[in-house]
RNA sequence: GCGCCCGUGGCUCAACGGAUAGAGCAUCUGACUACGGAUCAGAAGGUUGGGGGUUCGAGUCCCUCCGGGCGCGCCA
């Protein structure tokens, strides 16, 4: 189905001639929609715009959508929608099983590389934002009919197991009985030790050497040490019901072969060159060179996220690379970017977008850090939120607060704000939620039928409708511009004109056509904010 | 020094160059033998950090200054 607006789009167009930039109206008595269509063309025209404007609206024919079209201010063309119509197209939302969700007309291949926790340690609010935004967009991209192929980058290579598979031995410790936190105590431990002792640091700088040539007693622990902090990671990822599992894993280690096949491949092309002692390639409007080889002959994240691009590109066949990772890393990514257009792993047929996000603040503004200045773990943070309210709401009030805000931007981790279930907030969606669903319990008990939204005589059930035809635009805007708070906001938005509806109109005390058309639309509504809350990762419970 | 991000009622945030800058929280007023009050209705609260400029029209674009955050060759 052609959504409402773009088929009012291109009416208008046709007889405008350019885009009407079709815009929800901004005030109800403004009607539904409206175009500043007749504004832009009267500077071209050199005439009135409201001359302009009431020419198009009596060339314009659009009696089988809209009531009569008003000029009004400047020269605005305001659409109203006749109630036929908007009861349809809420029928519409009630009878397809996206809710009017499109799929997409071109099906894209997107890796979307999120969470990526480190080996060793406790995942912390940086892997926060970055799992649920990136756990976000997988749900609304498949939800599009596009091909995701999720990537958990963890950090499990790198000059620390040297010193951590030196601390084990040297303890004489079991690493497979460790948890994570032990595991974490442990690399503290290491880290200790190694500004402490040059010799521990010389042992460990040898492990490092041991482990890349796959020493079979330096590759056991190595293994032990990933597997059990795969298990803290899964259990981290069931607590939040994200869709992360072993099958998304593609650790940095799995690169590790392709780093001098990059550097090598990159040098023989002239792209890279040794600069004081390093493999480096500049990059024009980068006052740094990204390096991809040290003067010691290591290899550096830009190397190992230049063969990741590769191997999406090549082997998964991506047409759209996201990674979520904090803000921080801009410069990196864009220069990576750079690189790998340069060289063509990342032909223009490909796109890449890195999608930063701000720090979570404690509640004092600052950086969220405990009182002896390390980062906050996830799990506490979880365990801060459930101190205030179940599992799942807890769990809806994280995710909405760190989604519902612009992505770019810091934001606050007030577990009590956001757990409240008044105002902007997951658990306010998830009782809006259940109040329909008990509506409609009600009615089912009581054996009312109904079948497609019929009678819209109230303004309220009007808005109700419109609201939810607007549902498939929403995600599509998200799936394009990766910005969930639009659909945090929209769903906000619903919840209210639920809420009026609800006030204005009685369901299970009217009858009749007026009845049947209600829980329609009453299931409609249930059925927009039960998928729209899904799309975010967030439960909707039948009741609370 | 250079670069990126941010600055909107007391607080937390929206606003794809368009009409009177919208919400929530907090504050104040109303509505409870309630289709579920974990709710709803209403009031009050703004020279969008300052100053220029572009435009028929600027919170939005450009310049500049102020304030805050984060980056800027061999860690990831």
């Amino acid at each position: 189905m052609l959504s409402l607006p773009s088929l009012l789009s291109e009416r208008i167009r046709s007889v405008a001639g350019v885009d009407p930039e079709l815009r929800p109206a901004t005030r109800p008595q403004f009607g539904h929609f409206q175009t500043n269509v007749a504004l832009r063309l009267a500077n071209a025209e050199g005439r009135p715009p409201r001359e302009v404007a009431t020419r198009l609206v009596e060339q314009l024919d659009l009696s089988d959508l809209c009531e009569p079209l008003e000029v009004a201010g400047p020269g605005f063309i305001n659409l109203r929608l006749r109630a036929d119509v908007l009861a349809r197209v809420a029928s519409e939302v009630l009878a397809e099983p996206g809710a009017g969700i499109a799929a997409a007309a071109e099906p894209r291949t997107v890796v979307i590389d999120y969470s990526s926790p480190n080996v060793a340690k406790q995942m912390h609010v940086g892997h926060l934002r970055s799992t649920i935004i990136g756990d976000c967009f997988t749900r609304v991209l498949r939800a599009q009919g596009h091909r995701v192929i999720p990537q958990n980058h963890i950090g499990d290579w790198g000059r620390q197991f040297g010193m951590l598979v030196e601390q084990i031995l040297e303890e004489g410790l079991d690493a497979a009985s460790l948890d994570l936190p032990a595991a974490e105590a442990l690399y503290q431990r290491a880290n200790t030790h190694l500004k402490e002792s040059e010799e521990f640091a010389a042992r460990s700088r040898d492990r490092v050497v041991l482990l890349q040539s796959g020493d079979a007693e330096t590759r056991r622990i190595w293994q032990q040490l990933i597997d059990i902090s795969l298990t803290g990671f899964n259990a981290t990822y069931a607590r939040m019901n994200v869709l992360l599992s072993n099958t998304d894993l593609a650790g940095e280690s799995i690169y590790n072969a392709d780093l001098p096949v990059v550097a090598a491949d990159l040098a023989d092309r002239g792209i890279a060159v040794v600069d004081d002692g390093a493999l480096v390639v500049f990059v024009e409007g980068f006052t740094a060179p990204a390096i991809i080889r040290n003067a010691q002959g290591g290899f550096g994240y830009t190397c190992t996220d230049l063969a990741a691009i590769r191997h999406r590109v090549g082997d998964l066949r991506a047409d759209r690379l996201v990674y979520v990772v904090g803000a921080p890393q801009t410069f990196h990514f864009e220069q990576v970017f750079a690189v790998a257009r340069m060289a063509g792993y990342l032909p223009d047929t490909v796109s890449a977008e890195h999608v930063g996000f701000g720090q979570v603040l404690g509640a004092d503004g600052k950086k969220f850090s405990t009182r002896e200045g390390t980062a906050v773990t996830l799990n506490s943070l979880l365990d801060a939120a459930e101190a205030e309210a179940a599992p799942s709401i807890a769990l809806a009030a994280i995710k909405y607060a760190d989604l519902s805000n612009g992505l770019q931007k810091d934001y606050t981790f007030d577990a009590e704000r956001m757990v409240a279930t008044t105002g902007d907030t997951g658990p306010y969606l998830q009782y809006a939620h259940a109040r329909v669903n008990q509506i409609l319990r009600k009615a089912e008990a009581e054996g009312f039928a109904f079948d497609a939204v019929t009678v819209l005589a109230e303004p309220t059930e009007q808005a109700l409708a419109l609201q939810l035809s607007r549902f498939g635009e929403v995600v599509a805007a998200v799936g394009d511009t990766l910005q969930p708070h639009r659909l945090c906001g929209y769903l906000y938005e619903t919840a209210g004109a639920l809420s009026s509806f609800y006030e204005q109109c009685p369901v299970l005390k009217s009858e009749g056509d007026v009845r049947a058309s209600r829980l329609a639309l009453c299931a409609a509504t249930r059925k927009v904010l039960a998928i729209g809350l899904d799309l975010l990762g967030i439960e909707a419970p039948e009741r609370m």
